[in-house]
DNA sequence: CTATCTATTTAGAATAATTCTAATTATTGA
DNA sequence: TCAATAATTAGAATTATTCTAAATAGATAG
């Protein structure tokens, strides 16, 4: 399987993204995007970088930051915030909301039909909202992660 | 206005909800809480610190994080989590979800009249939630924050 | 193509948030 | 009252993230 095949996004489409948020396009970031599209789990940063040195060795922690960064000011990639915990990322781009297993610490994307929207009417005059998120938390179906019931 | 007029919960209710979480009631618990339930804002673990000791002027930061923690697991106060920013603390236990300004940083409730139900069909098989919470971003009301237009 | 300007990368230091440790104190229950 | 256990405290330690300053690379104008 080519490098192509693998993303979502050409690299024109990508190319494309960065541009029209301002920012330019460098190797650094389209290898973070490639890192992050390949295994589509929800690494933290920290795991970025350790995969990411694997295919370019030179890369910094702070760049891998600073990719990130950009790769999410250019919707390209979801950042995912936990409590108390490192920052995940996620770079599925479509419509999905996150289960957080408590037991295993596994980030899953769960589909959702209807686009979670603001029941407007509920939202005091004045609000603006820009991006509506829905979260779950619980066990997943992992060997030892439904507690103590195992059918 | 007395104090135990301010807070939602009794004393024994209170007291109650830690020991059937098992804990212990202490001052410092109660005073946390109390101090949580004044300014109904959504405060970082570090400015909960800061006015406790206002009140206990002997509270330490580890104890602040101690009672934090406690009262989470019992479920008299709920943490929410921003990007790449200190955990807040909410002390409003009725069904609402948080609306983050991302020009002045406020935290806002938002009531919600149906309960983010799981479209149970939609969750693969085996995954028990626990929690769904629903959370926005965008302008708040407040001046100056509503972006451009300012009518 | 070359010079110049600016964005980006890099290593490492710095900061911020949270957790851990070990000693002390408080609470509980016999 | 006493022993057992839980909680508090101060401060050290750890973790995540941001900042800094120098080096490099990409874009643009001539
Ligand atoms: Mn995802
Ligand atoms: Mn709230
Ligand atoms: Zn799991
Ligand atoms: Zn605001």
């Amino acid at each position: 399987m080519s490098d192509s095949a693998k993303a979502f996004q050409t690299d024109e489409q990508f190319n494309q993204r960065l541009h029209t948020s301002g920012f330019r396009f460098t190797p650094q970031r389209q290898h973070v995007y490639n890192v992050l599209m390949e295994t589509r789990d929800h690494p933290t940063a920290d795991q970025v970088f350790i995969r990411s040195r694997e295919g370019m060795p030179e890369i910094s922690m702070a760049t891998v930051y600073n990719c990130l960064d950009a790769l999410v000011k250019s919707g390209l990639v979801r950042q995912v915030s936990l409590d108390r915990a490192a920052t995940r990322y996620c770079p599925n781009m479509t419509e999905h909301c996150h289960f957080h297993c408590t037991d295993c610490g596994k980030i899953f994307d769960i589909d959702l039909d209807d686009k979670p929207s603001v029941p407007e009417a509920k939202l005091p005059r004045g609000f603006k909202p820009e991006q509506i998120e829905v979260s779950m938390r619980g066990h997943c179906p992992d060997k030892g992660c439904s507690g103590h019931s195992r059918n």
